[in-house]
DNA sequence: ATAGACCCTGACACCAGTGTCAAGGTCAAC
DNA sequence: GTTGACCTTGACACTGGTGTCAGGGTCTAT
């Protein structure tokens, strides 16, 4: 198949496609006109690699397993488990800045509900200070 | 005051504060051989900007409001509390966002444990399926 | 007058995946 | 033999604040 029927099948861009490829994530063959020639098996790759994007890895961390986990069940490739664990912590202090902004930002939209209600009474609130 | 000197007191890189520069966020005068010249001031501004960004605003963002914020109370200023509404919003999106990748990887590394206690019993959970 | 600290502008790099355009080759069908 | 769909590579843009380098000007103190 080439790659336009399996941006098709796949629902990922041919852009994306030809993306993955050159991070080492897909290797077509090539026809003698130089077009890509896919397996079938290609679209099952694609969709295991967007389930690995979408778990935040990135494409060169996911090449370092991408081989292994195709042809062995994932629990089998030593790889995995310590790039899960890093992008579990790394998730966790995203999560953790996040949601102090959020706090941040709620102390001050408050801070400025209670001046106005108070008619302009209470100084301002210069600072969320972080 | 000149830049550097600047940059000194308030932490921020002579990088940065041409570049808030460059985004209208600050606008020193300029001496006759072309130095930026501060006014002390300038110090309370650039503190400013900086707890903003800190709130997950951009320059862009900021420079909607500043000059208002630094004449007037915040709770004065119209254009913050819809910035923060939105802000909020779109934090709000990231957390939700995130946790759900936190979950999906989460129940990933609990399927591995799983499998490799199991001796490799149970069938591979394929994906996340998001 | 020269060293050294400070200033200036302009530009590239980073992250990382995707969109998009240009300029051109291939192929099937009519 | 020409149209139109599909393929190729290469390159720039985007997000957005910051680091950093190059190449050069200014000022102060010795």
């Amino acid at each position: 198949m080439k790659i336009g029927e399996l941006a098709k099948r796949t629902g990922v861009s041919v852009r994306s496609l030809r993306y993955y490829e050159s991070q080492g994530l897909i290797s077509p063959v090539r026809l003698a006109n130089g077009y890509r020639e896919y397996s079938p098996l290609a679209a099952e790759t694609v969709k295991t690699i967007k389930l690995y994007l979408n778990l935040g890895l990135t494409t060169e961390e996911i090449a370092g397993f991408l081989h292994c986990v195709l042809k062995n069940k994932e629990a089998f490739c030593a790889e995995v488990m310590p790039l899960y664990e890093s992008k579990l912590e790394e998730i966790e202090r995203q999560l953790h800045q996040l949601t102090q902004i959020k706090l941040n930002l709620e102390e001050r939209m408050a801070s400025i509900r209670r001046e106005r209600e108070g008619s302009g009474a209470k100084a301002q609130t210069k600072a969320g200070e972080e």
